[in-house]
DNA sequence: TATAAAGTCTATCGTACCGATAGAGTATAT
DNA sequence: ATATACTCTATCGGTACGATAGACTTTATA
């Protein structure tokens, strides 16, 4: 399950994005656009500056801005900021691997090939999306606006 | 993340399957041999029951036996049991769909569109998967014997 | 038919994490 | 100066997870 962290910080980059212009945007703002609890997105926009996909500015006319190209900011960095490993299980997982203590043989472990295969599915696909692409897959997909 | 639940249904159901014999397997040596707290595992495998994937025995020299064929036993059925849907979000559930309720048109929601594909992709690995199919493809793969 | 073996059921428990909120502190544009 | 906004620390209720205890029921077999 993603958490309601990695959800609200990805539509909170999708609709920073989406507003362009190089303004900064108010959390508050965002908050109530978005429908994301104001307090619980301090912390969120906070955790993305830390980690260098948003910038602030302090005091009046301040707000968050996206720090990077979003043609390079990847929902799997996100995600995993947020709710850890992409893998089911620590041991099928490629960027914070942990080994089963109680395994003998990894390569011969059964869960162990088929959720390595889970795990490489979802990669493929969080870490070959950025908002950029996203969005344009959006917009040629379907049409018409909003959120979720 | 896949619970231990799950995990341990998964790791009884292949050492059901490896044992073969049709003789029904003590809850006590699944336990034993897979390294899962006793208990823990009755309760395991009695959901596995009521699901029909498990049959048993009671009284003396009973024990649990696989109730289908390995062959039509799915990872994705188990998992769901244990974890409830694969989609990491509801909106993007195709066995548990629930609307966002503050998602005022889904078709453009990009978190929508990418948590789909992801739950695709990992449907399609689990609901691909059988044990007996999985249990092909490691001894394939690899050489050796062992569990995690 | 007694008895030991083995599954079944109900209840409970501690811990950790999640989602959310409060309130004080700090920087900054005007 | 001062209002505006971000920043930090602390806290809180709820829920789910992993695990365990103990009593109950069924069955093979001696």
């Amino acid at each position: 399950m993603l958490s309601k962290k990695a959800k609200y910080a990805l539509k909170a980059l999708i609709a920073l994005q989406e507003h362009g212009s190089g303004q900064p945007v108010r959390i508050a703002d965002l908050a109530r656009s978005e429908r994301i609890p104001k307090k619980f997105l301090e912390a969120i926009l906070l955790d993305l500056k830390k980690r260098g996909i948003l910038s602030s500015q302090k005091g009046k006319g301040g707000g968050y801005l996206l720090a990077r190209d979003p043609r390079r900011i990847y929902f799997g960095e996100v995600v995993r900021m947020f709710d850890g490993p992409l893998a089911p299980v620590p041991c099928a997982s490629q960027t914070a691997y942990v080994r089963c203590a109680d395994c003998p043989d990894e390569a011969a472990c059964v869960v162990h090939f088929v959720m390595k295969e889970v795990r490489d599915a979802t990669a493929k696909v969080l870490d070959g999306t950025s908002l950029a692409l996203a969005a344009r897959r959006v917009e040629g997909a379907g049409r018409g606006r909003g959120r979720g």
